[in-house]
RNA sequence: GGUCCCGUGGAGCAGUUCGGAGUGCUCGUCGCCCUGUCAAGGCGAAGGUCGCGGGUUCAAAUCCCGUCGGGACCGCCA
């Protein structure tokens, strides 16, 4: 045995215990005739007093060390009330150095800021750190409570294929060569998603998984190209149900940090959420909502607010903006893809000023502050246009004035669920960029093509697609998508009017969803489930910005691993053998790859 | 694909606006001293192609162009 106690677990009750103690040199203090290290392991630190200068001398930081020793009360008045252990230390008799170490690349040390890029490229020190340490240490309790609350309610953990095929849904596939089919590659799944609705065509009811995801498209700060997902997925519910689930699981893991999630947790319809804060995913620790002014401006003589949609979001205080300030929003708007940034400032008498409002009317002018709640000394943004794209911006501009004005209450924690999404959007925007969207027709869908229509619009969707609201659920904490989910079609027929809204051929339906719609033809149970963004819920809770603090070795932004170099070029034996560069072959054929029967082509 | 920010001894920064000797700060490293510290302290020392390439200039860390790397955002991510 190395260790008989671990060291920050040493307290006062321990005194005249002999203990082995192993772990690495935190901070040296050498004084000479004595000298004092703190031994830090996996537990904690504990002082050890060492009185052999020639021992003390050779030791350095992160030196890994088995130290032999008795526990004693420190002398009167040395304690340190700062640490657990700090009534007590460790009289050295024997210091075994179990390892050296290198002058380190940066210091080991909690109170010193060290850069990213070092911090990754040798992430097996950052993790010795208390604060880095502690998000992974966090996101193992979490992964067990949510466990813990699944077993409880008779879930079924499953594990389904990370080498699977690539369907044209969502993002950019990663795809793996296959050997032995040569020409044929497999692709890493962006989601568990087919494989959990077959799980439930199988008859496992309630399935989950914490499940690795992979999307190859850009990075942001909660964006990784491999992420985590809490996938859960049940047969015999209804929306209630799943939304009852999502709740036991999130609250359990808030409580994990001692917080106490009042529940029910409210509904905000899509609707209501873009009309009032722009966005599908509305932070609501703060208000400034927006205010819609399109009839407000209807007989207006000003062009810019002549638009199908016209609203606005107050910055309180912002007429003592400079004028460099208020350009620096016109330029924050024009990085957003808009033209600008319109504004009216109040003054402390209520006249309106800016370049705006000597365009309003006698009538406009007199009415605008009340009518947006804007008081004396505010500033108005407006922005006129599409109700969406007009929408985003303001949405948009109220989280910058949360951000500006301090109006976030960091220490809140606020949940909404978002609930009637609509099931389809038009694909405009989604042709421009290529091949992603799924099929060729004007819709694609808002959430995925799975997801059911409500009840009242499964027979009548086709007739006005925009207005058909889905069976779908997200859940909102402040700000941030953490969570997403669905009733799903469970019925072949329905399935296919789906695809076929988004330009889905039933060629291609057949080729790339085949599988789906015949598990579906054998008595598929009604099902729905949800899927948790892991990452970003680990790292609310353990209260860091990014995704790669509670990812134990995360990719930098090019999707380079500082630390293994990864990617990396392959040698040409590999390249020859991995069948990379197989003849492709011709597409009609490649149909054949899942149901030669059925083949419709030509 | 686009916009912006950053790159200066091992770590974190300042210096760049307005060109004038590799100048400065905190930490670390190495050596010596030190018997009660706990982010120990004192004295001393080493350590830098200022990311890289080109240009302007008598002179470039500083200005210009390009490039590489890191980060944030827009697009994209059902």
């Amino acid at each position: 045995m190395i260790r008989t106690r671990e060291a920050g677990t040493l307290r006062v009750v321990d005194e005249r215990e002999q203990v082995l103690l192993a772990g690495w040199v935190a901070r040296r203090r050498d004084h000479g005739g004595v000298a004092f290290i703190d031994l830090r392991d996996s537990s904690g630190v504990v002082q050890v007093v060492i009185r052999d200068a020639s021992i003390a001398e050779e030791l350095r930081a992160e030196y890994c060390l088995k130290v032999v020793g008795e526990v004693a009360r420190r002398p009167e008045g040395n304690e340190n009330p700062d640490l657990p252990t700090g009534d007590i230390e460790v009289l050295a008799t024997e210091i075994e150095i179990l390892n050296r170490s290198d002058p380190l690349p940066f210091p080991v040390d909690e109170h010193l800021s060290v850069g990213e890029d070092a911090r990754l490229r040798h992430r097996y020190l950052d993790l010795r750190r208390e604060g880095p340490g502690h998000a992974i240490r966090l996101r193992s309790r979490v992964n067990r409570v949510a466990r813990e609350v699944l077993y409880d309610l008779d879930f079924v953990e499953i594990e389904t294929p990370t080498l699977t095929r690539a369907t044209p849904e969502g993002a950019r596939d990663f795809l793996v060569p296959a050997r032995l089919q040569p020409g044929s590659w497999y692709a890493l799944p962006q989601s568990p998603q087919l494989f959990k609705q077959l799980l439930m065509v199988a008859g496992m009811e309630r399935y989950f998984q914490i499940a690795r995801c992979y999307r190859d498209e850009d990075f942001r700060a909660d964006r990784q190209p491999e992420f985590t997902q809490l996938d859960i997925e049940m047969s015999f519910v209804d929306q209630a149900d799943v939304i009852g689930v999502g709740e036991a699981v999130i609250s359990a893991c808030w409580r994990e940090i001692g917080h106490e999630i009042p529940l029910p947790i409210p509904h905000l319809t899509y609707a209501d959420a873009m009309a009032r804060y722009g966005t599908d995913k509305p932070d609501l620790r703060f208000g400034q909502e927006l205010t819609e002014l399109t009839s407000f401006f209807a007989d207006t003589s000003f062009r810019v607010f002549q638009a199908p949609y016209v609203g606005a979001v107050v910055m309180p205080g912002g007429a003592s903006q400079t004028r460099k300030q208020l350009d620096g929003w016109q330029d924050w708007a024009k990085q957003r893809g808009a033209k600008g940034l319109a504004y009216v400032l109040v003054g402390d008498d209520g006249e309106l000023s800016g370049p705006v409002a000597k365009n309003l009317s006698e009538k406009e002018r007199a009415g605008l502050a009340g009518r947006v709640g804007a008081a004396a000394g505010d500033c108005i943004f407006f922005a006129a246009g599409e109700a969406s794209s007009a929408r985003l911006l303001l949405g948009a501009a109220r989280l910058e004035i949360g951000r500006r004005c301090e109006l976030i209450d960091t220490t809140q924690w606020s949940f909404v669920w978002v609930v009637d999404a609509p099931v389809f959007e038009a694909t405009s925007k989604a042709q421009d960029s290529g091949d992603v969207a799924v099929g060729a027709g004007a819709w694609t869908a808002v959430h995925h093509a799975f997801t059911s229509p409500k009840p009242e619009w499964i027979d009548s969707f086709e007739k006005d697609p925009a207005a058909a609201l889905s069976e779908a659920y997200d859940l909102v904490c402040n700000g941030n998508e953490i969570g997403g989910g669905s009733i799903r079609i469970h019925r072949r027929d329905l399935q296919e009017r789906v695809f076929a809204m988004m330009g889905v051929s039933i060629e291609e339906q057949r080729e790339k969803f085949g599988f789906l719609l015949d598990a579906f033809a054998y008595g598929a149970p009604p099902h729905g489930g949800i899927a948790f963004g892991w990452d970003r819920v680990c790292a609310l809770l353990a209260g860091v910005d990014s995704i790669r603090e509670v990812i134990a070795f995360p990719k930098a932004a090019s999707g380079v691993d500082p630390l293994t170099g990864a990617p990396a070029p392959i040698t040409e034996a590999q390249r020859a053998e991995a069948g990379v560069d197989a003849e492709p072959i011709e597409p009609d054929e490649a149909t054949e790859t899942y149901a030669p029967k059925d083949r419709a082509t030509g």
